[in-house]
This record gives structure tokens, C-alpha cells and sequence, in this order.
DNA sequence: CTGAAAGCGCTTACAG
DNA sequence: CTGAAAGCGCTTACAG
């Protein structure tokens, strides 16, 4: 068995030195803490893992960033799950509880961010970027985009408005080329409060992003437009979030349960892959037939 | 923290003796272990793996039980604090856990369970029940029951109906003596679906539980009264729940960002005690004043 | 059958 | 930024 100390040799520093580099509990220089990490890796050290459970930990957005309303939900399906197969789950562990290599391996729930480079397997959870090398666990963004056009075109939706943050996602594709060969019409907006939700006069608004459906909602009302009656809204986000709005919105999304579930199963797989959760729709009040665009719209 | 030396103290022996008694690896005198055998269970020694972090285990509601809408912020607190002082947070622990776990002390969110007797201190988040000798944290019910009261006789409401589930909670106590002080008249009802709320006629409803509320509201919605133009509401439950009901709720109750950092604390802390945390009540759309009752009451 | 003592891998105040 | 050294809880060869 490599040793603390069989490290400390190879590296040629002292006992506490690597002690603390792995612990992350002081500083180390660039320098030391690389000759350090290369011994580990050449040596292949393992602090004294025989002992214990494995242990898996989850990277949980910070307290600025209020956690997702599915938060709750998930983190109680992960640990159900876990304990399941009888492996620890840590909570809120930093980037450094990683390298300290007590775990083995890390969730990042977003919106939490991974960290740069981890010395062990990270899975992210509802990260939509794509070009990483983790592991991910999120809803199918591209059949979502398509089950929401898919669904407001069978009501005769013809002119639809999808407001996101960001074009490139795959929801945004999912949805505009579904709705595109449905014979609908899709003006893209990126949101931003205040903006005018209804400017292009669709007959639906399709809310990409979990946050700013309240915001959307409350920009509908102030221009006194009821909802479903004179415009559709449906957004992909949590029944959590869908069934709680001013107006219960129809909604796509993963459950929660399901994506705890499977973060802690990936991990545990070890392997790196990407699962993408088929989406469900619920119909909720928020969505209906459409019935003639009001001609004269208030402001 | 009860270690092999203090077992060895109480049974008389010597380090190694109990060791050896609790590897297995040599043969014990039938005396001697018996006497190391009853130590250990009184003193509630658990052998350390290593010198490890502390480790704080979290109970969470199952997966039956679908989790508070607040424990999100709760975790995402208590994890923040557990960091800080360089503790392990460990999620969904069994009672079982306890044991074999090598935990030093058990925080149970309510409404999980605590196990019947752990051998290590517990503390509980939000369970109302006060004849448990273990550590509490929780919204101070009965001062929240008091602002209730006070804020709606401050309104001009007279008649008020308190929607609940067990009449000897401390909230009830505080709602009905400050009402009474008040000059109002209270009206007691246990909750069950169906029922009508508004059967006493009051000016304004209390819902002193989480979970009732949009039961409540379409009971009242189902009668045609409007919130609060014919009657006010209000509810002891958290933000999360509150402002995303159907109409926003005015409602009194503890921030799960502190209950999380409150029930680290005092699980840090080792003593056995009951924090109860100052309420604060938050004024949403639901109440007002009230507005002479309709004679014609529908149904 | 038992204990005193050396030693294990690891952490951490302390000193520089 | 780093190391020498004391200390942690625990195990185990050694001696009786």
C-alpha cells in the first residue's frame, strides 16, 4: 500500500507539506503542489480507502444563487438512492474535499459550477453545455423543444413566441425545427425584464429557462392579457415551478426524482456518459386552443 | 467522542484488551469481555475508522413524504455553515446509520422520523412535539401565533377562523390567547378536505399547517369568495410556500436558510437544547382589511 | 489470558 | 510557503 509518506519521498517534500496539498488546508505553491500531484498519480495513492464506504459527493449552488425549486426533491431521491447501494453522501463538499481524494466522485448540481479540473469522475446535473468531458444528467432539451411544438401545434398554434437565454441550446433547436416543419411561424427573443412578451403577436409563448416565468406572466399582466384565453404559456422547468405560478403552467421537464436517481447511478458507474431523461408534458391551465389574437392590443 | 481508551478505563482493562475483544483476534476471557461488551454500550463507544472530519448526518423526510418546499434552501444553508466549520455533512442517514455510521451527531427534518433512541445526541428541524429530550430547532410557534393575531386585529378583524391540525400546538395557544386579548372571537377547526372554512363566518382564515393551503384556497375559490376582498388568509409556513400559491399568501414563519445554519450549530455544539427562532411575518396579497361579509353566503 | 509499549497512517499547532 | 515534531485513535508483535 503507497503511503502518505512514500509520497512525500517521491515528491521530495516533507510529510505535512503533502498532508496539506491533499487536504487543500493551506496554501501550496504551483510548483510543489504539482510534483506532489504527479507522485500521486505515479505512485497511485489511495488514503487508506479500504476502511471506508464509497463516498460520493454533491457540489450544491451556493447561497446566492437560490437553489431550484427541485432541489428539495432531487436531493432526497439521490440520497434514498444511495443509501440504496450503501455509499456515503456528502453534502456541499468544495472543489477541494475532491482533490483531498476523500470522495469518489462528485455531482454538481447546477447552477453550481464544476470545478476546473477534478481528480475525480464530476457529473453534472442540468448543465446544458456540451462541450465538457463529465459526465451529465439532464432532461432530453432537443425532445423537450419538440414535445412543447409538437403539442402546441395539435391545439393550432400557428404563431409562437419562444423566449430563452441562450440561442445556441438544444431546446431552442428541438423546438424551432419541430415547429418549422408543423407549419408554425417561431419568433425567438432573448428575455429580459420588461421586456415585451407579446410583441410579435403570437397565439403562444413557450418560456425556455426555469426563472423568469413569473416575470414573463407578470409582463402579461400588466398589459392585461389573460392567460390562456388571450395568449398560451407553457415553459420547460419543474412541476415544481409549473404547478406553484400565479397561472398552473403546462410544462416539460425531467422529475427531479429521476435525475437524482440517475446522477447517483452514473457516479457510481464510474463510466463517463451523458443520460438524458426523456421529458414529460403536463398539461396544465395555462395552455389552450387558440381564439382569435385580440386586434387592438393594449399598449 | 467516547474512544477505546475510555472503554478500556470503564471496563478496567487495558487499550489493547479491548482491542483484541472487539477484532476478534485473540480469545477474551467470558468476564473480561462481557464487562468490555457492557462498556461499550453505555459509554456508546463506535470505533473511528481514522482521524477524520466531524460528521454531521442529515435524516430527510422519505421519498413517501414528498420533502418541504423549503428543504432546498435548508440544505443548500445548512451545507454553507457545515463547510465553514469544516464538518462533513452526511445526507439521508437511516437510524440505523447512526450506528454503524460513524456519525457524531444526527440532524432529522421533520417530517421524517427520529430513530427511538440513537446513540448519539439528535437534533430535530420543525417538529412541533416538545416531550423529546432531544435538541429542537424550530420557528417560535407561539410567538408566531401572537404576531398572527396581532396583525389581523391591527387589520380590524373580529371573527377569525384557525384552521389547523392539532389543537395543542403552541401556534394554537398563541393565536387564541393574544385573539382573545385582542378582542377577537376565534373559531377552532381541524382540517380535512371538504370541509367548508368559511363555515363560522370569520373575516379572516389561519392555516396553521404547510400543507393545506391550496386546499383551503379552492374550498373558498369553489364557494366563489375572492382572497382577500371577501376573506383573508394568512398561513404559518415558509416564503417558498407562500408567495407561489395561487394567491400570494401573508404568512409568519422561521427562513430555512436560518433553521439550516441554526441546526448545525447546535448539533455542533453537543449541548441539548431547544432553539426556537424569532418568526417573521411577511405581508403578501391575501390579507386586508375586512369588508363587511356578504349576507348571501353561496352554498 | 492479559498489558506495556512500539508503531501505523495521518493531521495540525508551532516555528521559521 | 514549508518542515520537524507532537499527537490522534487504533493495531499488534512481544513479553509475561
Amino acid at each position: 500500500m503507497t503511503t502518505l509518506a512514500d509520497v512525500a519521498r517521491h515528491a521530495g517534500v516533507s510529510l505535512s507539506t503533502v498532508s496539506y496539498a491533499l487536504s487543500g488546508k493551506r496554501s501550496i505553491s504551483t510548483d510543489t503542489r504539482q510534483r506532489i500531484e504527479d507522485s500521486v498519480r505515479v505512485l497511485g495513492y489511495e488514503p487508506r480507502r479500504l476502511t471506508r464506504n464509497k463516498t460520493l459527493a454533491l457540489l450544491l449552488p451556493g447561497q446566492a444563487d437560490v437553489g431550484p425549486m427541485w432541489l428539495g426533491s432531487f436531493l432526497v431521491a439521490a440520497s434514498t438512492r444511495a443509501r440504496r447501494d450503501d455509499v456515503d453522501l456528502l453534502l456541499g463538499a468544495t472543489a477541494d474535499a475532491t482533490s483531498a481524494q476523500e470522495v469518489d466522485s462528485l455531482i454538481v448540481v447546477s447552477p453550481a459550477t464544476a470545478p476546473g479540473h477534478s481528480s475525480v469522475p464530476v457529473v453534472r446535473v442540468g448543465t446544458p453545455d456540451s462541450a465538457v468531458e463529465d459526465s451529465r444528467v439532464d432532461v432530453d432539451r432537443a425532445a423537450a423543444g419538440t414535445q412543447c411544438a409538437t403539442y402546441l401545434a395539435d391545439l393550432g398554434h400557428r404563431t409562437v413566441a419562444l423566449l430563452h437565454r441562450d440561442p445556441l441550446e438544444d431546446f431552442f433547436w428541438g423546438f424551432a425545427s419541430a415547429a418549422r416543419a408543423l407549419g408554425c411561424t417561431v419568433r425567438t427573443q432573448v428575455w429580459q425584464p420588461g421586456l415585451n412578451p407579446v410583441e410579435t403577436h403570437p397565439s403562444a409563448l413557450v418560456v425556455a429557462d426555469e426563472l423568469p416565468i413569473g416575470e414573463v406572466l407578470s409582463e402579461l399582466d400588466q398589459r392585461h392579457l389573460r392567460v390562456p384565453r388571450d395568449v398560451s404559456v407553457m415553459a420547460l422547468c419543474s412541476d415544481e415551478t409549473a404547478s406553484r405560478a400565479p397561472v398552473a403552467i403546462t410544462s416539460v421537464g425531467a422529475l427531479p426524482e429521476t435525475l437524482g436517481q440517475a446522477a447517483v447511478d452514473i457516479a457510481l458507474s464510474g463510466a463517463r456518459r451523458t443520460h438524458l431523461l426523456e421529458p414529460r408534458l403536463t398539461v396544465r391551465a395555462s395552455t389552450g386552443a387558440p381564439s382569435g389574437w385580440p386586434h387592438h392590443i393594449p399598449q
